[in-house]
Parts: structure tokens; C-alpha cells; sequence
DNA sequence: GCCGTTTTCGGCCCGACTGTTTTCAGTCG
């Protein structure tokens, strides 16, 4: 664990717990957003310390700066410790509990003594919670189910399960007659890596179908449980426990629905405050005057009696606010509020800029396909080249190459090229990068390739200073040209290296290495903020699938997203290079 | 707790829904 992670978590739990204490809920959201900020970043924490660049940061103030400070220099903080050692550790985890929040916590704990969610249970068994103020029979019942849900739905779902359970709800929904638009909100829009759950907003023609729009849904082939159905929202659990909500909209309220519901959360309220600004009011039916919007005539499920400034597409509403629309990935209040003012956002890199694949494998190590049969699949998506980079000795278990199998697969490789119109293969090797920093392959063995990828394999433990020399040397390689998925880490399996990224980027970026992001689920490693971290030090990006089959290449599309999170152009990502770029590119490190 | 070019004090985003309620508090997204 980092330290940026271990800050971010302290915060995190700082939060709740003040929110269990039932202090100001501002100071809890403010502790919220230190938390989303640290884990978000990738400046050296230390450094800044040292140097005093804390408070500049947008959101951290006297107070969490005293708090890192002290743990970086200690490595735990007073203030914390003094507010955790104030409530129970167990009731933490009960805020995980849906329908059940910090004031019905504290509830419990201050009048029933209840401390942990194994305890609530055994209260809600006994009857021991009847009685309380403002806790009825459905209350309770209520948390119950709360609680066999977290046991059973509790987890994350990464971004390709949920894209295909997404499709499945939106395809059949598309076609219902009442329906003129349907489309994914919330943090699949958003391409998140992980997701909680589906949101999905959609445009009724007539405005009084929401309620067969709603029964239709609650009925498609994947719902197992309805959680709630009404004429403007429904909820339900599909089979594999993905919870998918549908928001139901009037057309002309539609794109303020999208925008409001893709969020997000801080990009939105961001938002509404630059519309208080301007004396208007931003909300999931549109954009209002506060004049008009208090004046006028509101009901439940309706949208208010006043004209709106704008409310039918997204770009009405962010032009309204003095905004150029902008792609869902980049709304993470990240800066892109004030880019888009300025008119300075980024033209983010497409799947149609890419010219080839970087990292591939085939039959000669661990892939499924042979040279020809990847060769033939790169050149039907319309690459350019493809950089065949089997695995070196040290991966026995993926059937690494000797240095005389590398020879004669590079000789193949070679072969195979010249045989081929429209494509050129790149002789590469994916070196394993290891423990102490040295390569699997000797600098005369590297010397013959056109090509090297260097990935960490082996020792993804290390501690932040072993790891980052270990990256660092092999970045000073002049034979590396892309560092592998350069933290080694597995969503939902494993952390990966604790790097140093500020001193990563500022080598790589002086020696001209690229840093991958492998498309890879569940890789994507680079993540999004640290590959934002790497262009905003001048490093090239490089994305590649690590395909080890032909059906390998199409998870292009995912790398490609966490790029755009990352505000990536065409003009940062070495795979969007001509041949002849590219070739110079490598030339220019190993002079 | 954080912030500020109308503010160094007084704000801080919005609506739906639910349950326990005779007017509102808590939770959620």
C-alpha cells in the first residue's frame, strides 16, 4: 500500500466517523474530497510536504495538511487516533449497510449499545430495537434485507462484466414503441474500471407511459428481483446480483437527465454551482432561472411548471452554464470544468487514431495463435504494424524463449513480414523485468530486436523504494522503449508495486520510454490517474492489448477509455505513430 | 473543514422516495 492509498483510506474513515459522531456534515464532506483527492493524485506526497506545496492543493486546507504531515512523519495521526479511539470500529462497516445511514447508527449505538453489524443482527432477532423514536416494523425489515444484501451483492463488478450486462438490459428496452431514446448514465458512461451498479436513462414520446415503460423493464429475461418500480424510476437485481436503475424522462427533459445522472457527483455539484453563479438552478429536469424555478408550480415525478433554459440535450445545458460539452470520461472534476471554460479541453484520443498493437504474444511462448494468424487479425482491424513480444527465459511457466529460441522467433517474425502486404511485424520480446532491475536478456540479445516491452512479472511485493529503482533501472535501458503494465497490479486481485510515480514519470519522460497501458481486463495498469500523472510530465503513453489470441485485440476499446480518463490525445499515445514515427522514436533511445 | 475579486464569517447542491409521520428526518443517487 502506498502512502497516497494509506492517507486516502485515513480520510475516508475519518469521514464516516464523523458523520457517526453527528458532526457537521460539511466537515465529513470535506474530509471526503481530501480522501478522493489523495487517491487520485500522483505527486509525491513527501516532496510536497517538504516543500510546502500541500496547501496549494485545491481542497486541502490547514487542517488535513497538519494531519499528512504528522503521518508522514510518525505514521499515524493524533487527531485521528483521538476521534477513532471516540467510536466503535465496528461502526464502520455498518455504513455498507443500504437503507441504514449515520444517524441510525448512531441511534442504535447510543440508546442500544449496538457496536457492529454482527450485534445488529442478533438486536433485530431479540426485538430489542422496538421502541426506538422514528423506527418502525418496515424499518427494521428494511435492514434486514440491507444486510443480506451486502453479504450477498456486496462487491464491485469490473468494467467488461458490466458493459454485457448493461447491453443486455438496454437492447430489449430500446425496442419498446414508447421509447425515442435509451442510454447508459452514471459510471458506465463514465467508463469507469469498476462499476456498482447500471444506470440507465431513458426518453419517454408520450409522457404518461412511464408507468408501462417501468412494468415492461421489471420484466426483461436477466431481472431475478424487483427492488422498486414507480412510472418515473425502477430498480432491480439481475441474475449474477448487478443491480441496474432505470431512470424514465419526458424527451424534452432527457438530456438534462443524462448529464445529471452520468455524473459525476462532484463534477455535478460543481456544476450547480456555477449555475447558482449565474442565478440559475441545475437539477435532473433542466436548467432554471431561480426566479422562475421558486415561482413555479412543482409536483413529484413531474417536471417543474417553468420554462427551462435548457433541458433537452446536454449540450444545451452546459453551453447555458458557458461550457463546451464534453465526453462523459472526463467528468470527474479533474479540471475539465475549467478547461471547458476556457476552451481548452482536450481532443481526446479514438479507437480509429490507433495504427497498431504493441505487446502480443504467440504459439512461440504462451498465446494461442501463431505469427501468420495475428498478423492477419491486426491487419483486418487495419493496423499498421504489430509488435510480436513473446515472453523471455524467466517466465518458464508462460514458455519464455531461450536467447536461441529468440533468435530464430525473431528470424520467423522477420520471415512472416516480408511475406505480408499492408501490415509490418516488429521482431519484439516482453522481458521480464526483474526482481533487482536487470533484464531477463542481456543488452546484445536486446540489441537485435525492433522492439522491447520490459513488464515486472515476479516480486509485485516490493516495498515504494525497491520497486521504484527497480523500474527506474529498467526504464535507463536504451534497448526498453515501453514499460509493461508498469505496477503489475490485478483489479479486485492484487495492489502492484507501490511506485514512486513522480520520479517513474520524470525518467521516462527524459529518456524517452514509453509507459503502457495495458488494455488487459482486469489490468488496466497503467490506471487512469496515473497515466493523467505521466502526460502531465511529458511521458508518451503506449496501449496495447497484450492480446494472447486473436480475440485478444479486441480489448482495445478498454484501454483506450482509461486514456481518455486520462485526457490522452492521438499525439501522446506512441500506437497512433506512422511506421517511420515509430521507428525513430526507438532510434532516438538507443542512440 | 474549506473557501473567498460582492464574503475572513457564513455559506456549502438537488429531488425522489420511504417510513413514521400530522409536517418531517433519513437515505439514496
Amino acid at each position: 500500500m502506498s502512502l497516497n492509498t494509506d492517507l486516502s483510506d485515513l480520510f475516508r474513515t475519518f469521514a464516516a466517523l464523523m458523520d457517526i459522531k453527528g458532526e457537521s456534515a460539511f466537515k465529513a464532506i470535506a474530509f471526503s474530497k481530501v480522501s478522493r483527492i489523495l487517491k487520485d493524485m500522483t505527486i509525491d506526497l513527501e516532496e510536497a510536504c517538504r516543500n510546502g506545496t500541500l496547501k496549494d492543493l485545491e481542497g486541502i486546507g490547514p487542517s488535513s495538511q497538519r494531519i499528512i504531515e504528522q503521518y508522514i512523519k510518525t505514521g499515524s495521526s493524533k487527531d485521528f487516533n483521538e476521534v477513532a479511539a471516540s467510536v466503535p470500529a465496528g461502526l464502520i462497516p455498518m455504513l455498507e449497510i443500504p437503507g441504514l445511514g449515520p444517524k441510525t447508527i448512531s441511534l442504535f449505538w447510543k440508546e442500544r449499545k449496538i457496536t457492529s453489524v454482527e450485534e445488529l443482527t442478533a438486536a433485530i432477532e431479540k426485538g430489542t430495537l422496538d421502541g426506538l423514536k422514528g423506527i418502525g416494523e418496515k424499518k427494521i425489515d428494511a435492514i434486514k434485507q440491507g444486510i443480506a444484501l451486502r453479504a450477498q451483492a456486496s462487491g464491485r463488478v469490473g468494467i467488461v462484466a458490466a458493459l454485457e450486462i448493461g447491453q443486455a438490459m438496454l437492447e430489449p428496452l430500446r425496442k419498446l414503441p414508447a421509447i425515442s431514446r435509451a442510454e447508459f448514465a452514471g459510471s458506465l458512461r463514465r467508463r469507469c474500471e469498476t462499476i456498482g451498479d447500471v444506470d440507465i436513462v431513458c426518453a419517454l414520446k408520450n409522457p404518461s407511459d412511464g408507468e408501462s415503460v417501468s412494468a415492461a423493464f421489471v420484466k426483461f429475461p436477466l431481472v431475478d428481483r424487483i427492488l422498486g418500480q414507480g412510472p418515473t424510476k425502477s430498480s432491480v437485481l439481475t441474475k449474477g446480483g448487478m443491480q441496474v436503475d432505470l431512470r424514465i424522462v419526458p424527451a424534452d427533459n432527457f438530456g438534462a437527465a443524462l448529464q445529471y445522472f452520468t455524473g459525476s457527483k462532484d463534477h455535478n455539484t460543481r456544476l450547480r454551482g456555477l449555475a447558482q453563479d449565474k442565478k440559475m438552478t441545475l437539477n435532473e429536469w433542466g436548467l432554471y432561472k431561480i426566479e422562475e424555478y421558486d415561482r413555479s408550480e412543482k409536483k413529484p415525478g413531474f417536471p417543474p411548471k417553468a420554462k427551462p433554459v435548457a433541458s433537452k440535450t446536454e449540450e444545451d445545458v452546459y453551453q447555458a452554464l458557458g461550457l463546451e460539452w464534453m465526453e462523459p470520461l472526463l467528468r470527474e472534476d479533474r479540471g475539465e470544468i475549467d478547461a471547458a471554460q476556457n476552451g481548452k479541453l482536450p481532443k481526446l484520443i479514438q479507437l480509429k487514431d490507433i495504427r497498431g498493437d504493441l505487446h502480443s504474444h504467440t504459439t512461440a511462448s504462451d498465446g494461442q495463435a501463431t505469427i501468420e494468424q495475428m498478423a492477419h487479425a491486426a491487419k483486418a482491424l487495419g493496423y499498421e504494424f504489430l509488435a510480436v513480444t513473446d515472453h523471455s527465459k524467466g517466465q518458464i511457466i508462460a514458455n519464455g524463449l531461450s536467447a536461441d529460441r529468440l533468435l530464430q522467433h525473431i528470424k520467423e517474425i522477420r520471415r512472416v513480414s516480408d511475406k505480408m502486404k499492408g501490415i509490418t511485424l516488429l521482431a519484439g520480446c516482453e522481458v521480464d523485468i526483474l526482481a533487482d532491475g536487470r533484464l531477463d536478456f542481456e543488452d546484445a540479445i536486446l540489441a537485435e530486436l525492433d522492439f522491447v516491452v520490459a513488464s515486472p512479472h515476479i516480486a509485485l511485493k516490493q516495498d515504494a523504494s525497491k520497486a521504484t529503482d527497480r523500474i527506474l533501472r529498467a526504464i535507463e535501458n536504451r534497448y526498453v522503449n515501453v514499460i509493461g503494465h508498469p505496477t503489475g497490479r490485478i483489479i479486485f486481485g492484487r495492489e502492484g508495486l507501490p511506485l514512486n510515480f513522480p520520479r517513474i514519470f520524470k525518467a521516462a519522460a527524459d529518456t524517452g520510454t514509453a509507459l503502457e497501458i495495458n488494455a488487459a481486463f482486469p489490468r488496466l495498469d497503467l490506471n487512469d490517474a496515473n497515466a493523467h500523472g505521466a502526460l502531465a510530465a511529458g511521458v508518451k503513453l503506449s496501449i496495447n492489448t497484450d492480446a494472447h489470441s486473436t480475440e485478444g485485440f479486441g480489448e482495445m476499446p478498454f484501454g483506450i477509455n482509461v486514456a481518455q480518463r486520462a485526457w490522452a490525445t492521438a499525439g501522446d499515445v506512441i500506437n497512433c505513430m506512422k511506421l517511420p514515427q515509430l521507428k525513430a522514436f526507438i532510434q532516438n533511445k538507443r542512440r
